[in-house]
DNA sequence: CTGAAAGCGCTTACAG
DNA sequence: CTGAAAGCGCTTACAG
């Protein structure tokens, strides 16, 4: 860099006047007079200057860098929490410094230990693997710190849908249309609303006195996708007898076993029921449209990130709320009776 | 914050040692005898001290941070793109900090005058409205900046796919295949790439000599998404004489059109062909898995950060390189010759 | 091989 | 209403 940038020393010399003058003009705090205001604002105005963010956040000790650690940035689900709470940030002129684990354990927990370096004045975890302790730890270091989609910490505020009532929403419909051999697609177990998920769907087919019908495929490799839901159901379709419905852990899933069943020569919903969960965009729009659970998303998102403003402004304990929000049952065209 | 975070200076001190002996073990610079290093090194631990990373700043004048600007985190294009820097910068130790327009053109330029504030070593910016004073600006500024599928500036190096070859290849092949009357459903027009996709469907259909038949939909206040298809697919599926096949400026614009086609009781590919762009996931398993032009989204990434480290890491003025991409037209199950 | 000095660009009391 | 002083936690020459 050939040149540098002016700082405010430079300003402070051209306007005749001392740093501190020029601080406080920047900065609207003390009292100046309106002429040297006037002064001071011209010269930075002309010298199209900018006060250096990290000489301030060296005397501040806060960098207004707020880190967002994602599972998976690709994922419709992610992305749009994501989305939703750089918004939030945004407004509330907090700037956000990305994590994206890729689901992989290990970056995930190199991710977090890069938060102990405290570049960062707070921290959103969004559907991260099992990390009690880290968390905890992360207390410890005094990071503020919430938790989306996460198995909660008792010393860490948490928001989530309820999961286990949305599986349970979907099987229950499933169940109140005469399905019983209904299959659960389940999602990535490492992950506790995967777990979630399943309890709710045991809990419905408990219910409705069908445990024997209790089938959970869960998916080894693939990540929540259109290829988990595709391969899962190829599988089902070929192994055994067919369930008459679905219940897909994800929309992608859903879609993708779909597919699967497309290509089986058999038709959604008339051969087979599929319901999904998170209502993507796509689930309204694929064919048949899905039956699904909607998270709401901005409403997490924007939960999360109000907590995270109470922590980050109260400089005492505040307590750890757990925020559980409803989700509920969108009804489309791809669940019917059985035939 | 009750209790500080160590510091060099009580590392120091508890090693017996000067802070700048301190600065070399963990930056693995100047000559330390073996014993000095290990005693530092076990304060270190025992403290659990980090350097504090706004410090270092101060003085290297560098932040390690890479800012990246995307219309809208939650296309899966972007969303993708996003992925692959996000990886490319953790393995080059830069962290990314995150800008999402979400398609506000206000919003846009708000996040580029805060790069003025060099919080940033770098920049990425993918997909962005047109700025070319701003990007001039940028470079005035000296902030190493690379543009991802952007109206090129000359001053800047940038990278993209070959939008408009895409688009003629699929257009192409919907002519090869003995269509006429195809429609064009095109993107956002104040963005480079949308303007581009339709050039290289204006080409093909002049080629074939079917010029009179160029009919170019561009939706208002959509971006890019399944409304936009499903909405535009409605109106011209109503309003005149309905085409056989439809080139949709993207994969989601497609997918919704095919949603309306459907609910018209059309079916795809039999009474018209739809061809997308962009292959997301989505595209392999919708129904009819749609035929599509893949953007080596990984390679744009990747060549995006090189690019980046390469005008990070040189102190002079490198070229502007112009890398251009090809795309691939992938056939699956979405068109066929018209009946 | 190790340490004393200077300084990065700001902000925060405090004095006047 | 404005300025002199101190300091945030490091790194970079440089001296020894």
């Amino acid at each position: 860099m050939a040149d540098r940038l002016p700082t405010m020393r430079e300003v402070a010399r051209l306007a005749g006047v001392s740093v501190q003058t020029v601080s406080h003009v920047v900065n609207q705090t003390g009292n100046i007079s309106d002429s040297t205001r006037l002064r001071v604002g011209k010269v930075i105005k002309s010298l199209n200057y900018r006060p250096n963010p990290i000489a301030r956040s060296m005397r501040t000790r806060e960098t207004g860098l707020v880190g967002l650690l994602v599972l998976d940035i690709t994922s419709p689900v992610l992305s749009r929490i994501a989305s939703e709470v750089e918004a939030a940030a945004f407004s509330s002129e907090y700037k956000v410094l990305l994590y994206n684990a890729r689901h992989d354990a290990r970056r995930e927990r190199e991710s977090l230990e890069a938060f102990a370096e405290q570049l960062v004045d707070g921290l959103v975890i969004v559907n991260a693997m099992d990390r009690g302790q880290t968390f905890a730890w992360l207390k410890d270091r005094r990071i503020p710190t919430v938790l989306v989609d996460c198995l909660p910490t008792p010393a860490l505020p948490s928001v989530a849908t309820d999961n286990e009532r949305g599986a349970y929403l979907a099987t229950e419909h499933l169940l109140a249309l005469g399905h019983q051999r209904i299959v659960h697609l389940a999602g990535d177990l490492s992950l506790e609303v995967a777990r979630l998920r399943v309890e709710g769907y045991r809990r419905a087919m408990s219910e409705y006195g069908v445990s024997d019908q209790v089938s959970v495929v869960t998916p080894a490799d693939y990540h929540w996708d259109y290829q988990t839901g595709y391969h899962a159901m190829r599988q089902i379709l070929g192994d055994r007898k067919a369930p008459t419905a679905v219940f897909a852990a994800a929309d992608q899933v859903a879609i993708g076993a779909c597919r699967a069943i497309a290509e089986a020569g058999l038709e959604v919903p008339r051969d087979i029921s599929v319901v999904g969960f998170d209502d993507i965009p796509a689930a309204q729009f694929s064919s048949p449209p899905l039956t699904t659970v909607r998270q709401p998303l901005k409403a997490i998102a924007g939960r999360a990130f109000d907590l995270l403003l109470e922590l980050l402004n109260e400089s005492g304990e505040p307590d750890a709320a757990q925020i559980v929000l409803q989700p509920v049952l969108v009804l489309r065209n791809s669940t019917r009776r059985p035939a």
